[in-house]
DNA sequence: GCCAACGTTGGC
DNA sequence: GCCAACGTTGGC
């Protein structure tokens, strides 16, 4: 409890390849995280801890200034592809408004919203993709929330220094 | 508030 | 495409 506030938490985001890729991201530069539809991640998004509808951990919730890391999910292979900033907290995400869209949420409207995301910048693309394989065979990366089996958030918390070795590794030739 | 059924995630 | 693990929903 005794984090200094103005110090930056890490993050690791997932997005599918086939949806977001970190191609896009680059070229957007700055990109709602829109599609989240997960309380827990909403939480962390939303920017205050909010209650899920059962029992979770006790989370920091994300501040503006965070950094993270930019995860392809369901890829060949899957793996951190670069980092990425937090920029605004508790933004409405416009796709639950979007019949056509498999966010679209039909209990949501404008007054009342019940999805909301963060909207991020683009820092860098790695110039090595950091593969899952890679993250497993370090071992000071065991304790990743990735590693952990059956770990389906797409939104997880990083340490520090988790975060600094896979932006070396992701750095390397 | 329990819990079965259902839907989704994501590695393989 | 399979399927284990997990989250959400809804009946009671």
């Amino acid at each position: 409890m005794s984090k200094a506030a103005n110090q930056p938490q890490y993050w690791l985001l997932k997005s599918e390849p086939e949806t977001y890729p970190i191609e896009q991201f680059k070229k957007d530069k700055k990109t709602l995280w829109t599609g989240v539809r997960n309380f827990q991640a909403r939480g962390f998004m939303i920017g205050t801890p909010s209650t899920p509808p059962k029992k979770a951990p006790a989370y920091e919730p994300m501040r503006v200034g965070d950094y993270f890391l930019f995860y392809h999910s369901n890829a060949e292979p899957s793996a951190c592809m670069g980092i990425g900033r937090i920029e605004k907290l508790n933004q409405v995400d416009p796709t639950q408004f979007d019949k056509k869209s498999d966010s679209f949420e039909p209990k949501a409207t404008k007054e009342k919203p019940v999805w909301f995301c963060c909207e991020c910048s683009f820092v860098e693309q790695f110039s090595t993709a950091v593969s899952l394989d890679m993250i497993r065979n370090e071992k000071s990366l065991s304790k990743m929330l990735l590693l952990a089996r059956g770990s389906r958030l797409s939104i997880q918390p990083v340490r520090q220094d988790e975060f600094e070795t896979i932006r070396k590794m992701g750095r390397q030739k």
